[in-house]
RNA sequence: GGGCCAGUAGCUCAGCUUGGUUAGAGCGCACCCCUGAUAAGGGUGAGGCCGGAGGUUCAAGUCCUCCCUGGCCCA
């Protein structure tokens, strides 16, 4: 156990999983075990624990029981003798079908079992509810089996006399094959279950409650008599066979069968039959006393205590663990093994009296022997025997332990020693807020802890539970060594790294589907969302550096800094709103989408858009460049903190770098930081908004520059933008940001009248159809059929109240929210447009416009100069430059263009001569350019 | 056989609780742009009977019923 602890411990130290190892509880440490013992005894005082007959998988060689992954070990492919055996009936079933005429025959029921040593244990026979059964005349015999296994079992020479029902043959009796005991109870009839199939077999099950687990349950809930004829070596200990191995029995008795007459046939069945994985017999499924925990008596409170958690997904509470609860069966508390929890039950081996302790101190008490330095593991356990209390004979421990999943439903209590100990930890933690496992935990951990809580303290140990799904592979296939297709953790964390790893289980998808993780899709996060957030941690360090950056000066009031510092902001406290939101519901896909989101908004916008203000020289404005520094600092440092959580290692690097560098008093680590709060003067919902209808906007337009086919370093004279009403006052505080982003000297918003926009309107069915019902589809058709002159018209009207359309020759009142006014520019220029906006580029270049796009070209190419020569970004140089023709020279001299070239390229002195070995540039139908730059 | 979940673009997934008329993102693909965040970046496009069939509704990816396929659990 202690190597898989450290290897555990390893990896998720690894991955950044935030677990006490160092105080970790373990169920075998003598305070929890005695914890345990307290609350079996307590079940026990409240008559919650009793000593019943359990059906399991057994090997009688090794005298164990198996568990269920063992005997999953053992399956081989064998084969079995099967017979089908004649049951007599006793009763008559002309009695219930008075329409048959027997004519006396004797009327025999078709029983099939691969087991035939059972037979000697039947109790009952089965029939399913919606079989439909038939009577069949072969060889001159009355028999009776499912109609769909007849000739499966008959051939063709069986005649069928008549239909049965499961009803009609519901309550008759047979003469069992064997009666090895006188039964108290009525024995030997036909019962109805469900669980009966037709895909073998009769159709007709035969019941041997010592030997089938539902055999056993039937057998119970129907109040039979169980005898068991077979002791604990698996030897008969009744009737011909006694003594005898009930496998090497099978052949004595179906030639006894046989020999007696009621044997139809016997063949060879291949199956999968259960071994023992360490001595290779076969195993069989035995029924032997053991302990339960009384859940059913509890069931209500079980389903009511569900009610009160907190279920992720939901549907868990009423689906897969609400039908679990629905379906309770008592719990099987012990175990026929060595290791585990001791059973602390101590019965009289004179008269059978149990007695339950609940301490090491009630059994030094009971023992009248010191027990403070006992293991109360066996074999020391066993070794106490204690003085009968009520007929003084000698107790001993029974042997069993208990069920693991006892162990691990007790945590709550248990792993504080409780109430021996620690009962004021168990006050301040119990319930847990809180708790986190997959899918498979419903019949596992999930309900061990619900039952033991609810059972001892009347409620459920934990509120909220977030279930899992599973890894799986990029197929969707469960992992398995067989297959081929384990991912190795450690080789994933190697190449991708944890915080890839982490990203891919909280991004991808909701955390109850299984989740598929490959290569693949480790890349595509790092590449999507971790590299985006650290190139732009890079950007803002580079710079940060060169101009020695001091987060702890002040910088300037949010109000006075330019929009995109104000909307960032704004996008930043809405982010930290809607994750902390979204946590606190549990809802982690929101979280990390929105991270995302933002992450890409910062880099792609805001950064891309500024990036001038973070380059260009301090002295040119001071402020602005703080606060642009100040602004994406604020970013960084505040997503740092929100991605604290999910991708540790990230946050703590751009914390360390961001915070702690500059801020000897800072916290040493994000992790101990409080969740951020927005600061008030952040919000601003109106910017956002604009925001986001300006970069709409820019879309069209660039989809409008695509269709033109000028290229963006081209500039242009102008564009004009409609957009709706609501927009306008928002979108026209950003026009600025269009026209830069766009490359176009005057972006103009339409004011909705004149030659140059043409109006439409388009329904809104959200209005309309509550107030038109029926009629809505017509109203909107209508509404969307107005000519440009009549939809102007109505829009004006609208605009002071209520208005009128003709629908089918009748008049009806439109409000101003049942339709949206939508504009398109009505010229011949470059448009884009989407439902409700739309972007017009005038396309015409004038010389002034086609010389500044040549400067630009320049700056490019010099700019390409640069970064070859390897020069530092705050490098200056001297510039040689030669544009040919002389006009082009003389225009770009005039226009001033070179001196904002120089001033680009950070050049000291720019000199218009001829180069000798200058690189060329070609400017197309402007003319070309040689240039050369020099450190 | 029963219960639960999933099925949306070639792939991985949002959207469904609260129904509203051009269904989104990323990756991949094609074309284009950009070139001082640069082993990056941006745009546009193609690509969807929202698993199928019924139903409810003025209106269904979204609500209801049945079915199909896959997965998990139980038998």
């Amino acid at each position: 156990m202690l190597r898989y602890v450290g290897a555990f411990e390893e990896l998720s130290d690894r991955i950044g999983f935030w677990i006490d190892n160092d105080d970790a509880y373990r169920t075998m440490d003598t305070e929890y075990v005695e914890s345990l013992w307290w609350g079996l005894k307590q079940l026990w005082e409240r008559d919650l624990i009793f000593e019943d007959f359990r059906v399991a998988p057994y090997c009688a060689r090794c005298g164990t029981g198996l568990s269920d992954a063992e005997v999953a070990q053992g399956y081989r492919t064998v084969d079995d003798p099967s017979v089908t055996v004649r049951f007599p009936l006793r009763d008559d079933l002309g009695a219930r079908r008075p329409d048959l005429d027997l004519g006396g025959r004797h009327v025999d029921l078709l029983i099939w079992t691969t087991t035939p040593w059972t037979l000697l244990n039947n109790a009952a026979v089965v029939v399913g509810p919606e079989v439909v059964y038939q009577l069949v005349d072969h060889d001159d015999e009355l028999l009776v089996l499912a109609a769909e296994r007849r000739e499966a079992v008959l051939g063709e020479d069986a005649e069928v006399v008549a239909e049965l029902t499961a009803d009609d043959l519901a309550g008759l009796h047979y003469h069992a094959p064997y009666n090895l005991t006188e039964y108290e109870a009525d024995q030997h009839y036909v019962l109805i279950d469900p669980y009966v199939t037709t895909t073998e077999g009769t159709g007709m099950v035969h019941i041997s409650p010592g030997f089938g687990i539902d055999d056993h349950a039937i057998v119970k809930r129907e109040g039979l008599d169980i005898f068991i004829p077979v002791d604990l070596d698996g030897k008969f200990t009744h009737g011909p066979w006694k003594g005898i191995f009930v496998k090497d029995a099978d052949p004595g008795i179906i030639r006894d069968l046989q020999e007696r007459g009621i044997l139809l046939r016997s063949d060879l069945y291949t199956h999968t039959y259960p071994f023992c994985w360490r001595c290779q017999e076969p195993l069989i499924y035995y029924a032997k006393p053991s302990w339960y925990i009384r859940t059913t008596a509890k069931r209500d409170e079980l389903l009511a205590n569900n009610a009160s958690i907190d279920w992720h997904p939901e549907h868990i509470r009423d689906g897969r663990f609400g039908n679990w609860l629905e379906n309770n069966v008592d719990w099987a508390l012990s175990r026929d093994r060595y290791w585990g929890t001791p059973l602390p039950f101590w019965r009289c081996e004179d008269c059978d009296n149990v007695e339950v302790v609940g301490s090491r101190a009630e059994l030094a008490e009971r023992s009248g022997k010191d027990q403070s330095s006992l293991d109360p593991h066996r074999p020391y356990v066993d070794e106490i025997t204690l003085p009968c209390p009520s007929c003084g004979g000698v107790a001993k421990r029974i042997p069993d332990v208990a069920d693991a999943w006892f162990d691990s439903g007790a945590m709550p209590y248990a792993q504080w020693g409780y109430p021996h100990q620690g009962k004021e930890e168990f006050a301040r933690h119990y319930p847990a807020d809180y708790i986190c496992e997959a899918i498979d935990q419903t019949r596992g951990w999930f309900y061990t802890l619900l039952a033991e809580s609810t059972l001892l303290f009347g409620d459920s140990s934990y509120r909220t539970c977030l279930c899992l799904g599973h890894i799986v592979d990029e197929g969707g296939r469960k992992m398995s060594k067989s297959a081929g297709n384990v991912l190795d953790p450690w080789d994933l964390i190697e190449q991708h790294g944890a915080d890839a790893l982490r990203w891919l289980m909280f991004a991808e998808g909701n955390p109850w589907v299984n989740r598929r993780v490959s290569n693949e899709l480790l890349n595509d996060v790092v590449r999507r969302f971790l590299l985006t957030l650290w190139n732009t941690h890079v950007f803002f360090t580079t710079y940060a550096n060169i101009d020695d950056f001091d987060a702890s000066a002040p910088a300037p009031d949010v109000a006075d800094r330019p929009a995109s510092d104000r909307w960032v902001l704004a996008e930043l406290a809405a982010l930290t709103d809607t994750v902390d939101a979204a946590l606190d519901r549990y809802d982690i896909t929101s979280a990390t989408r929105s991270l995302e989101r933002f992450v890409d908004d910062l880099s792609n916008w805001y950064v891309r858009r500024n990036r001038r203000r973070f380059w260009k020289a301090a002295s040119e404005d001071p402020a602005d460049k703080r606060a642009a520094y100040a602004t994406l600092h604020s970013c960084l440092v505040t997503v740092a903190q929100l991605l604290a959580p999910f991708t540790p290692f990230l946050a703590e690097r751009l914390w360390q770098d961001l915070v702690v560098s500059q801020d000897a008093d800072a916290e040493v680590s994000v992790h101990l930081t409080d969740f951020p709060t927005p600061d008030a003067s952040w919000r601003d919902e109106e910017l956002r908004h604009a925001m986001a209808v300006t970069r709409r906007v820019v879309e069209l337009g660039r989809q409008a520059r695509n269709d033109s086919a000028v290229k963006v370093r081209q500039p242009l004279a102008r564009a004009l933008v409609s957009v709706p009403a609501a927009d306008r006052a928002g979108l026209t505080m950003l026009l600025p940001d269009v026209a830069e982003e766009l490359n176009v000297k005057r972006v103009e918003l339409s004011d909705g009248t004149g030659d140059l926009v043409e109006r439409q309107l388009k329904p809104n069915f959200r209005a309309l159809g509550p107030a038109f019902q029926k009629r809505a589809p017509e109203v909107a058709k209508a509404i969307s059929a107005l000519d440009a002159d009549q939809a102007a018209t109505l829009a004006e009207a609208l605009a002071n109240g209520p208005a009128t359309v003709v629908v089918d020759g009748d008049e009806v009142e439109l409000t101003a929210e049942m339709v949206e006014v939508i504009e398109s520019p009505r010229t011949g220029w470059a448009v884009a447009s989407d439902s409700n906006t739309s972007f017009a580029l005038d396309t015409e270049l004038t010389r002034d416009l086609e010389v500044e796009g040549a400067a630009r070209e320049l700056v490019r190419a010099i700019n390409d100069q640069r970064k070859a020569a390897g020069l530092e970004l705050t490098d200056r140089i001297e510039l040689v430059v030669a544009v040919t023709p002389e006009e082009l020279d003389a225009e770009l001299d005039a226009g001033g263009h070179y001196q904002t070239l120089a001033h680009e390229v950070l050049a000291r002195d720019i000199h218009r001569a001829p180069v000798a070995d200058g690189t060329p540039v070609d400017l197309g139908e402007m003319g070309s350019a040689q240039i050369a730059i020099r450190p």
